[in-house]
DNA sequence: ACCTGAACACCGTTCAAGT
DNA sequence: ACCTGAACACCGTTCAAGT
């Protein structure tokens, strides 16, 4: 072991890779995405930028690898059974654990998926599909259509966080509309007093199950 | 009519609102969200970018403004007689319609719906929604969930292209998987060389279609 | 009211130079 | 190899001042 870190010749690393990797996530953590910049971060290290751009090419690797690094610390939750329920089970707990980091929205749209720590809940997905009698290519099918759910589903509380946060004094559109818009759209105008009520009741789990029995269906439909 | 902006006393406006609006379309359409800033507009403009400032509080506001004129002049297409069929047409061409759009992406971060001129898309929506027995909860429910799909849907699309542009050369995670992991998630291991085609052949037709029915199927499930 | 010039307070990233 | 100082090429937004 001629190059651990911890026991390396000569003049000691100033700045080892992981201790960036967890000033990035205490930052991230504690400020959010946009409250984080190269700058800020090489101040709580006590280094230049530049110090960082040699361990990470860009902002957005080091963010691939705070992900990754965040990945691997989760921990399985309990599942049930049934694998249906099981299913809902693990799309929820995605979700959940996706929200908590309200910067990872930044990320998937630059792409990079976590990958291999993850693993686990990929691994249970194709399990509880193949159950339901799912071939591989029907689970793989279902896991891409359930992660567009996903990816849907962070964006939205998001986008409502924001709106909390800017001014809770600007209504929503709904509260908006003008009367000769509805004569034109009667159907939107039955819906339109029910309309902040019926977002505040919107339930992720039973969206997240219908999904589900969506994609169920589809199987005994194939076979 | 004393104030029309063509029949004005005194100094004309340098700067007309609908300028802008209209050049910032061009911008974003050409060099899509990243390529926009509010310097580079105003020297399309010809103009202060304090000037723009004039007009719009923020950047956001603006983008808002944009949007909304895109919406306006969205013609309505043909849509199936069935419901069902109406609900996939209508959500597909939601789809197809702000992917156009590369932009909005980051719009549908920051919220703002872009409200009253896409109504008829919600009308229609929900008057297949009542076809097919959904009450108004119901139907906004089923909007909601809906939503959430195309938003992912939008995300996914715009992540697969970021990684088309950025380099070819890094390969998709699939195909980075050591042999150590394999044995810990058979599952995965079998999915494994199937992703990449899975991942190709995956239709949005076909995953809107599995989700409508598992809405629809909500819905006899209540009454 | 409408607009300009100039600034404020930031960004991500690069690079010659030091040790 | 590892790191610094300083710069490059940008941002969104504001504001005193002009007409």
């Amino acid at each position: 072991m001629p190059d651990t870190p911890s026991r390396r010749r000569g003049r000691p690393i100033r700045l080892p890779r992981d201790t960036v990797v967890t000033a990035a996530t205490r930052l991230l953590a504690t400020g959010g995405a946009e409250a984080f910049s190269m700058r800020r971060l090489a101040d709580d290290l006590g280094t230049s930028t530049a110090a960082i751009y040699h361990h990470f090419p860009t902002k957005a690797a080091l963010f691939t690898v705070v992900l990754g690094a965040l990945a691997d610390d989760l921990q399985r939750p309990e599942l049930p059974d049934a694998p249906r329920e099981r299913l809902i089970a693990i799309v929820c707990y995605l979700i959940d654990t996706l929200d908590q980091l309200p910067w990872v929205a930044d990320i998937l749209v630059t792409g990079q998926s976590t990958g291999r720590s993850a693993m686990w809940m990929l691994n249970e997905f194709a399990d509880a599909a193949t159950e339901l009698g799912a071939g591989d290519r029907k689970a793989g099918y279902m896991y891409f259509t359930v992660w567009r759910f996903v990816v849907g589903e962070l964006m939205s509380r998001r986008a409502a966080q924001a709106q909390r946060d800017t001014e809770p004094a600007q209504p929503y559109w709904s509260d908006l509309i003008t009367t000769d818009q509805l004569t034109e759209f009667p159907t939107v105008a039955r819906l339109l007093p029910q309309w902040a009520d019926v977002r505040a009741e919107f339930r992720t789990e039973t969206a997240v199950a219908d999904v589900i029995d969506g994609l169920i269906a589809s199987i005994a439909r194939e076979r």
